[in-house]
DNA sequence: GACAAAAAATGATACTCATCATATTCTGGA
DNA sequence: TCCAGAATATGATGAGTATCATTTTTTGTC
């Protein structure tokens, strides 16, 4: 084997870093092969030594992104409780809503994923439950697992919309929804009744 | 004047019903302007006698289509007393969910839109507060204007991605979904406390 | 019934895009 | 140093795009 073992891997890797990013940025459809590639530092041509259609790429970078906006996520939480409330304030922040080419790539792209691929709409379907598994175990566990899964569905329908509808505002009203939107969570999560 | 005086308004209008049913169904960019012009009984060269781009266009269906839903939208809480909680019942509906041409377009195309020319940011952010205003004129005015606005914002936040979420699912899943969702807003916008 | 103007259709331009076939370059081992 | 094969580049294809200039059709009025 002519080339260090690891060598296709990395490319690989990169181009799908650079898919990940760019589709957050600017949209699956609007984003080419080739610009992809150009980001990649590579040419248009070799895409499909490392992916059999754009359709698959879609589909390996929605996971690639999801993986890449939680660590970027938790990093805004540093020491806290972590639990579901905490994680709600960190992903409804004006950070997140400024830099969606970091962020959750369904508040990015669901809608576009959804009328994607057959492919790409397993991948969208699976990391949502996942993600809402995640969600649900960061809520105290002698709490029923009902009430959890209810919780975890309302907190992540509220937490993607609320980053949807700022980003689609103006700049001076995004922070007072933002904080809106944290305080209404606030209160239906609250650990009382 | 050779032409019945209301024929032009009329022909724009088939174009404007057409792409606000064609680009939440398909997404913007993937609906051209060839595809509009026929589906409104037209050929491709006539459109730009009605509208100065297509970015236009997508900026005045967009307001087309935030009406269009909110009537869709009423047909399913006849009669109910027409707060809140009913409004985010029937948004919170497995028919929104599958018929995304007929529905909420925030829901249907807003990270596209957000990426979109300035222009339709504009058109989105106008449209975007009026519905919340809307929202926040459906809970009793007893209730201080901060919560109702707070209130307004966790719902409609709740709202727009509990359905975005909910056609990312694949279908088995999608109806309990709904229903936490559902639950999860009746409990937090309760009257009580 | 002919005319003028409005409305729509035809046709063309200049792109961009995904995909693939072919050629070239690079690398570790002989 | 040269070779085989893997990784990447070049170039082409065919389809689709927004936009505009020009021509054709349609309609109320004389």
């Amino acid at each position: 084997m002519p080339w260090p073992k690891e060598h296709k891997t990395q490319t690989r890797d990169r181009v799908l870093d650079a898919a990940a990013s760019a589709f957050r940025e600017a949209g699956v459809t609007q984003v080419g092969v080739g610009e992809l590639m150009r980001r990649a530092g590579l040419t248009h041509g070799g895409f499909y030594a490392h992916f059999n259609s754009k359709d698959e790429l879609i589909a390996e970078a929605l996971a690639y992104a999801m993986e890449d906006s939680r660590t970027n996520l938790d990093r805004l939480q540093v020491g806290a409780a972590k639990g579901l409330l905490e994680a709600a304030n960190a992903y409804l922040s004006s950070e997140h809503a400024s830099h969606p080419e970091m962020g959750c790539p369904i508040a990015a792209l669901g809608p576009e994923l959804t009328r994607g691929a057959p492919s790409v709409r397993q991948s969208l379907s699976r990391e949502i439950r996942k993600r809402l598994d995640q969600l649900a175990d960061l809520i105290p566990h002698r709490i029923s697992a009902q009430r959890r899964r209810r919780e975890a569905a309302g907190a992540l329908a509220c937490m993607v919309g609320g980053i949807i509808l700022t980003r689609g505002m103006k700049q001076p009203e995004r922070a007072g929804f933002l904080a809106d939107c944290r305080a209404f969570l606030a209160e239906a999560l609250a650990p009382a009744e």
